[in-house]
DNA sequence: CGTTGCGGCTGACGCTGCGGCAGCCAATAC
DNA sequence: GTATTGGCTGCCGCAGCGTCAGCCGCAACG
């Protein structure tokens, strides 16, 4: 049987020589002769599987995943209406934190600033998963869970109107810093008993005085939250949550 | 000034304590102080610092470049916009690849076969360079860039159209393999004189029977294009090979 | 006073798919 | 005799940590 050496084959295949000297090494390509001193030799049936190989790998398969399928111990088809549906995910998971990206652009040249729906974007399912178990486990589950939960049940109209309500609840507010207005001044007050119907009514229920000093408490402690409102104006978390702490001591 | 050990930052921060460790190991966050032991302490500058890192992060930002960024050696919107210009690309990319793999799926079960325009989707700009210049050097210029160039300036609904010509020359020939009939018969050399016009038709001068030749060894030891023709039929590029040499010997 | 436990530390390996380099061997060409 | 191919075997590097393993210091508990 005519047989070919690595670089005869690397040629003919259009991969480089230490590429399938690497199959060779994890299994996935074995030469049909390896003898006289480590020499390879490649025959036809070899020639035919790496061809096999480089298609699926062209598809973006893993190495192992076409170890997989050419053994047999996997269906193509199968394995790649599986490789399609990551790669779709993948994709949406590419938009959001495009978009996300975008928003960031524009706020830092002077736009408007990001919107609470955009503070998850991006994230994969498990680091998502786990930054919402971790919040729940810091601020307890009625919290971040409600408002997650709540945000994801919107239709897409109502969450773009949000962020502009706080937006001009947290404009009203830095006015009032500016002008020089502590927290628990009456007419900041005013302008948070606003921001506490807002908030009610995107809740299930009415919040808590606990529950709205927890979101309080997410404002400055969450790095994703503080980072937010902190770009509104430098300490505007701590002083928006200074003022909801007063406003829930007195009023709930 | 107050200061935070490794465990409760990375309780603040989200992230973990080995996170932290590492960003001091690659000098992206160097703690306020290091004493007794090796213990770690963060100031609230350093906290600031986490937060900004964090923030790039989750805008998927390469370490290297947020350390660049929070140092002022790169401008944040051009660090951004560099990065949503990207992720643009890599979304481009694998919308072309998932249009590959949904491609290769309808094929293997039983659709129309992958077409010529599909070949070299999906491939990174710098591997995609990086075949056309290896074949180049394989088969010479004229065949390869010729036919690469001319795809890439067909209008869409040229490319849609081009495979289903080639598609019915390919069935002609199948059913007079399938017949019996060898490559240099004089009925299959009708076929290939077919063939050769409309290659011809896509090229920009008449193929000579040295490119005309080179394609059909471009049909049988490019895998990537052998595979494809095998899919139509085992050792249907050899013996389309085979066909197209002979009619180029007798003919040109 | 010993032990357990907590919280911190420092390596070092693992993952993915090779590229690239150093160092060595064998056959061939000059 | 020697310079050139062409092949080989390690091993480092890449991004960003997760995950041990192994060790230290300080506290509480029996």
């Amino acid at each position: 049987m005519r047989t070919w050496p690595t670089a005869e084959v690397a040629r003919m295949a259009g991969v480089s020589a230490r590429t399938l000297r690497h199959y060779d090494a994890i299994g996935l390509l074995t030469p049909a002769e390896t003898g006289h001193g480590g020499l390879r030799r490649y025959g036809r049936s070899e020639l035919l599987r790496l061809q096999q190989i480089l298609l699926l790998k062209r598809l973006g398969l893993r190495l192992d995943t076409i170890a997989d399928v050419l053994e047999g111990d996997l269906d193509r088809i199968e394995a790649l209406k599986r490789h399609a549906a990551g790669l779709a995910e993948e994709r949406r998971r590419l938009e959001r934190l495009a978009a996300t990206v975008d928003a960031t652009i524009r706020q830092l040249e002077g736009g408007p600033p990001m919107t609470p729906e955009t503070w998850f974007d991006g994230l994969d399912p498990a680091t998502e998963a786990a930054h919402r178990a971790e919040a729940r486990s810091r601020w307890g589950q009625a919290v971040v869970e409600r408002a997650w939960t709540v945000l994801q049940e919107l239709r897409p109209e109502e969450r773009r109107a949000i962020p502009a309500e706080f937006d001009a609840i947290n404009a009203r507010l830095q006015t009032l810093r500016d002008a020089g207005a502590a927290p628990d001044d009456d007419a900041v007050q005013t302008v948070v008993a606003d921001h506490y119907r807002l908030v009610a009514r995107h809740w299930d229920s009415q919040p808590g005085a606990e529950a709205y000093k927890g979101l309080a408490a997410l404002y400055t402690e969450d790095p994703r939250f503080a980072d937010t409102y902190d770009q509104v104006a430098d300490g505007f978390a701590a002083y928006l949550a200074e003022a909801i702490r007063h406003w829930a001591d007195t009023h709930l």
